[in-house]
DNA sequence: CCTCCACAGGAAGCGCAGGAGT
DNA sequence: ACTCCTGCGCTTCCTGTGGAGG
């Protein structure tokens, strides 16, 4: 047998109806920002005081996820950063995820390493660290920190408080901070102290409407797909998805990414709207899967016990009527999470953690609760999936296995 | 009406892992 | 390297709630 052709070749020659495909993935930042012009005017006005040598205010920004606070932050910060240096003007800035960095001491360690590139600080004292940065600083220099997902740092109060007592330090520089965050509640939380200092100016980025979400799937398709290769109802097919569901720009992103695929695959030449609604499916997926494989052991198997209950029909015990089909009880499925968990893992959760549980997964929207009303003795929730039983079982099933 | 049932959910406390201080 | 401290996941204990049933 004599091999003629690579294997890639097949791959490689294959149509496609993509332009460039990172312009449509999510992790893609955009040159330009419909709809957020005001924001970016407002955020460019606040720190453009660093230009002039004052402290600029701190700033909160709230959002859900998809609605471009990240997007529009370092936008602003990449042409801020640009005009400093063009102008010789000492304004230095510097982006922190605090998902990769949650606690007060590893975002300190990760901005001075930025400022001082050729030396390692992990290991020295907080105090120490704190000591550079304010060296940096005291060189007349005006920092503007952005911390993303500012909700998951521990110590978030200790970091605020050190960082804006520097500036009581400095005569100066200064250090101002951009938080950002898509969790408003987690501002209740805060001391006060804090509160007041990291929030002396607030912004709420909103989602986006159907409308506005087509006119940004149209120009990313310009970019990322050829010519006439995806239909304008499947963008607004796309767009209204999203926007139904959570007015996010990242699953509309997604969504035509993945109908592109599956056209690509299926060597098809133009995504029509059949693609965009089995791409929904594929998203919708990929999200509760996402979901159901950060949750904790335990709790996979409250979930699988919920779905294999709900996969048995069980037809409700002496259930006076009026009740839907698939609807189970707190307790019943207790009894069956026991059940699951001693037959392979010998640790079962107390009762009490696991309404914890249920409440939990309730949020996550993996399932649904009502209170017990008439017709059912005592007070118990009944609970039902919120997406189709078999598909959650067979998820976790695979989960669960590795 | 009272009691029991079948839970909900708050409070306190416990053991552990990992980080800070020494 | 060592203790000390602290946050986290969890248990135990407890009080509350609303319908069923006598």
């Amino acid at each position: 047998m004599l091999q003629t052709q690579n294997i890639f070749e097949k791959e490689f020659a294959k149509e496609t109806i993509f332009l460039d495909r990172n312009m449509i993935t999510p992790h893609y930042t955009p040159k330009v920002l419909p709809f957020r012009e005001t924001y970016i005017e407002d955020i460019s006005n606040l720190v453009s005081k660093t230009l002039k040598g004052q402290k600029a205010d701190n700033l909160f920004i709230y959002g859900k996820t998809g609605t471009g606070k990240t997007s529009v932050t370092k936008h602003v910060m990449e042409q801020l950063l640009e005009f400093a240096s063009q102008k010789n003007l000492p304004v230095e800035g510097n982006y922190v995820n605090c998902r990769n960095h949650n606690s007060k001491y590893r975002i300190l360690v990760k901005i001075v390493k930025e400022f001082y590139p050729e030396e390692n600080f992990l290991g020295f004292s907080a105090a120490f660290v704190y000591e550079k940065l304010l060296d940096y600083a005291r060189k007349e220099k005006h920092l503007v920190l952005v911390l993303d997902e500012i909700d998951k740092v521990k110590d978030l109060d200790e970091l605020v408080y050190g960082l804006t007592r520097c500036n009581d330090e400095l005569d100066k520089g200064s250090i101002s901070i951009i938080g950002i965050s898509n969790n408003l509640m987690f501002k209740d939380r805060l001391d006060p102290r804090t509160k007041s200092s990291l929030c002396q100016h607030e912004m709420i980025f909103p989602p986006y409407n159907a409308q506005e979400l087509s006119e940004i799937l149209e120009q990313r398709t310009e970019i990322a797909f050829k010519p006439d290769s995806v239909e304008g109802s499947a963008i607004h097919l796309a767009a209204a998805i999203a926007a139904q569901e959570s007015g996010d720009a990242r699953t509309a992103v997604m969504l035509l990414l993945h109908a592109g695929e599956i056209s690509d695959k299926k060597g098809l030449r133009k995504v029509t709207d059949l693609e965009v609604k089995k791409a929904k499916k594929k998203v919708e997926e990929e999200l509760i899967f996402n979901m159901i494989s950060t949750l904790p052991e335990q709790q996979q198997l409250v979930l699988y016990a919920i779905s294999s209950l709900s996969v048995e029909k069980k037809p409700m015990h002496k259930i006076t009527g009026a009740i839907e089909v698939g609807v189970l009880f707190s307790g019943e499925i207790y009894d069956e999470y026991c059940r699951l968990s001693k037959k392979f893992k010998e640790t079962t959760v107390s009762a009490r953690w696991y309404r914890q549980y249920i409440s939990e997964l309730e949020m996550y929207g993996l399932i649904v609760s009502t209170n017990s009303g008439k017709g059912i003795k005592g007070q118990t929730r009944l609970i039902k999936l919120g997406f189709d039983a078999e598909k959650i079982k067979g998820l976790i099933e695979k989960e669960l296995a590795t």
